[in-house]
Order: structure tokens, then C-alpha cells, then sequence
DNA sequence: GGTTGTACGGTTGTCGACAATCGCATTGGG
DNA sequence: CCCAATGCGATTGTCGACAACCGTACAACC
């Protein structure tokens, strides 16, 4: 599969401490808020200071880091209006991606690899693991956006999936229903590999917004002091 | 305007110096391909080479600079596929917007910003300034994601916009006819304005698929020695 | 003549240390 | 008892220097 010649190109340090620290906040272990000392994290990377700041400024270019003068680094918390804006965003690079799927001469591949992604997201289901459902769920997406082939679309899923996994792990407590999911991705799937555009974008934005309405809604329950419709998600 | 008090909120050196190149890359002071010193940088600036590096992480993460281990870093140069990337990743984002934007409860203030820059962009045709109708329009499109409210597209169409102006930098010689730019954005504003959806994305997306073919029309007429189909900015 | 080996210049990658700034605990005063 | 001022600790921001690496040009060899 991997050509094992030629193209060995070692990442830059900078690079790989940032998918580290990306794929540690999207993991849960830095929760929103905490704030991320650097030399802390520097020796717990076996790196210097230097490139793990560089590191950091491309997260925070990203938008998964907040950064105060001379304060810290601190892991974004994600209020409602930013679950409704992720989701926004999702839903527009998600439909222009599919939409260019759908415009390929050739989207069997692809239906192909979303349809694995499925059968991880049933077996997580059987399984009954939420974290792999997640990830599963997380993969439906990732390789939809990556067969578009675009790779500025690309790029900006990839930080709005972190994004969506900070929500997520936000709520972990109340899962979504793993059934009415499973048949969202199966109809987009299908849709998609009708080639019908016009159900494939109605799917599509009817799964965000089932998502960000879970996420609000949850969010808005749990507290029952509810008098300002703010998320309680800035307890600042 | 802008409170004089308060939030002075000095910017972080690496924020600004990412700007500073950001805008140089824009305004087409460092052409594509060109090798950005790190140490003459950071003299020309003022600074030292840590905090440009970090700027220029930020910017390799934006997908402006490419950056190779111990070769340097580069400006990005733009082939056909990167174009028709560029337009599909703003139609994406510009739409999302422009919907955003309909949903929101009052639109007037957006409609009139709009109006402001096809104001500029007609003082720019009257007086044959082919860059000052280029900054009106990048107004024109930054002002519409602006107003949406929505962070993550306002951060992504930024970046799209630089790119843009790439492109256009890179074809300057020839310039698309006034008359029918100021009428497609006048269309645009106007389906803003009636709030009709359906017509706004349908004059968007025209737009885009307009300027995409007008640059890479232009592209492949140039050289005239065209056997490939592919775009001749691949000097390599 | 073509190819390989080698020395060189320049660049990036990395590191450690110093200075500036902020938050917090302590202490003095009202 | 509460509030304000001050000193301290910790963290970030910045800088200069060293080491590693790559591309190129020249020379030697087959």
C-alpha cells in the first residue's frame, strides 16, 4: 500500500508536538480551561521550549488554544453559541465536500471507506463503547471530507472535528442514542451513493442540527437552574 | 468608534508579525516561491528569530508558507487545483454566511456595509484602479463573512481571501472587466436584501464558478505552448 | 567524459538563560 | 474586621549562540 521508498520527509518537531497536544485535547485529557504551562510540557515532550511554542501557535491559530499575555495558554471552552458556530461551519464543509464527491467521476472508493467507517460504528454499538463509537463517528466524517480530495476543506474539518470531540467529551455523561446515529450516517451514506444531491444536503444538515440541539439541549437540562438561556459552559 | 479605554489588550509579537507577512504575501511583495529568510526577517522586523518562527508556524498552518526541514520556508505557489480549491472552499464558506446571514433577525446594517464596499468598488472603477477595485472586493467578501457573526467562518474566509489575492497577484496583467464584477456584487447584495436564498446562492455560486474560470482561462491562454492540461504556475 | 567523493557556505533546528509581567499571599493601616 | 499596598513566586516573552543539516561547487577517480 505505502510505497516504503522516496518520500521519507520527516515532519518538523513543531508538527508532531502539535498533533500530540491536538490529539490529547480531543482525547479529554486537557479538559477546556486548563491551562497548559510550557515547561511543564516541554520536558514531558522531551522537547525545549522553542518548538513546542511554535507548536503552539499553530493550535492557536486553529482556534483550540486561547492565548493571554503573559498568563498562559489555556484550552478553549466551548460555550453554546460556539457548538451552534462548529456545527455551522461543519455543515458547510461537509455539504461542499460531499457536493465535490458527488461531481467525481468515480465515488465507489469512497462509499467504500465511509461504509467501513459504519461497520466500526456498529461494532461499537454492539460493543456497547462509547469512545469507540465516537471515534468511529469521527472517521464517518473525516474520510468523507478527505475523499473530496480538497484540501483546504480538508484542513478546516480536521480542526472542527477536534472541536466536536471538545464538545462531546464536554457531555460525555449523556450519550447520544447509538441507533437514530447509526441510521443517520446510513442514509448519508446512501445518499451519497445514489448520487441524489438534493437528499444528501437535506440528510446532511438534518444530522447537525439533530446534534447541536442534543448538545444544547442536554446542556440546558442538566443544571435545572436554568434562567438565562446561556449554556453553562462559561463558569467563569 | 473604537473605545480609547480599556482593552488595549496588546497583541502577542508573533500575532502581529504573522500579519505583517500575511499582508506583505497579500499585497504581493513576496511573489510565490520565494525563500523568506528567517534571520533577514526578523531583522527587517525588529525582532528576534523566536517569535517569527512562531508567526510562521502560524502561517505554514494557514496553508500560506510551505516549509521544508532545513530548506526554508516559501511562499506557496498556487497551481489550477489549488484555484478551483481556493473558489470551492469560499463558495462553502461565503454561502454558510450568506444564510447565516438571511436567518438573522436584522440584516440592514450588513446590507449597508456591503453597499460601502460596491461604493468603493465603483470609486475604483471610475477611476481605473485595478488594486483599489481588488481591495473592495476582498471588502466586499470579508464584510459578508463578517457579518455573519460566525468566528470559525470569519477565521477560515480570511485565509481564503489571502489566497485569493495570490492568485489574482499572479495574473494581474489581466484584469477582469469592471462592469460585470460590480454587477455580480450587486446582485448579491440586492438577493441579501430581498432575502431570497435560493437566488443569493444561485448568484454565488455563478460568481465564484465566473472568477474561477476567468483566472484559469487567462492561465491558459498565457503561454501558449499548452500540450498539458495542467496550469503553467509549476515553474519546478 | 561521466561519476563519485569531499569541503564549504548558508540555512534551519534547538537549546539555555535573562528580563518583563502577572497573580497571589502577606502585612500594615483605617 | 475589612481594605489597600507591597513583596514574592511563577510563568511567559525574548534573545543570542551552538549544533545539525542541506545544497552546491570543486576536485579526484574510474
Amino acid at each position: 500500500m505505502t510505497d516504503p521508498l522516496e518520500p521519507i520527509s520527516r515532519r518538523s518537531t513543531a508538527a508532531i508536538v502539535a498533533d500530540r497536544i491536538r490529539a490529547a485535547i480531543m482525547r479529554g485529557t486537557f479538559p477546556p480551561g486548563t491551562q497548559l504551562g510550557e515547561v511543564d510540557l516541554a520536558q514531558r515532550l522531551g522537547v525545549s521550549r522553542g518548538p513546542l511554542r511554535e507548536a503552539m501557535q499553530r493550535l492557536v491559530a486553529e482556534g483550540l488554544l486561547r492565548s493571554e499575555r503573559h498568563r498562559g495558554l489555556f484550552v478553549r471552552d466551548l460555550d453554546a453559541a460556539d457548538v451552534r458556530d462548529v456545527y455551522t461551519a461543519r455543515t458547510a464543509v461537509e455539504r461542499a465536500a460531499a457536493l465535490l464527491l458527488l461531481a467525481a467521476p468515480d465515488r465507489a472508493p469512497a462509499v467504500a471507506r465511509l461504509t467501513t467507517a459504519i461497520a466500526a460504528m456498529e461494532a461499537a454499538v454492539a460493543a456497547g463503547d462509547a469512545v469507540a463509537l465516537a471515534d468511529a463517528d469521527h472517521e464517518f466524517h473525516a474520510e468523507l471530507v478527505a475523499a473530496s480530495g480538497s484540501p483546504r476543506l480538508h484542513r478546516m474539518s480536521r480542526t472542527l472535528l477536534v472541536e466536536t470531540r471538545m464538545c462531546l467529551a464536554a457531555l460525555q455523561q449523556n450519550p447520544p442514542p447509538p441507533e437514530s446515529l447509526l441510521a443517520e450516517h446510513r442514509l448519508l451514506r446512501d445518499a451519497l451513493e445514489q448520487g441524489d444531491a438534493t437528499r444528501m444536503t437535506a440528510v446532511l444538515e438534518a444530522h447537525m442540527a439533530d446534534a447541536v440541539s442534543r448538545i444544547l439541549d442536554v446542556t440546558l437540562v442538566d443544571p435545572a437552574a436554568g434562567e438565562s438561556g446561556e449554556a453553562p459552559a462559561l463558569p467563569a
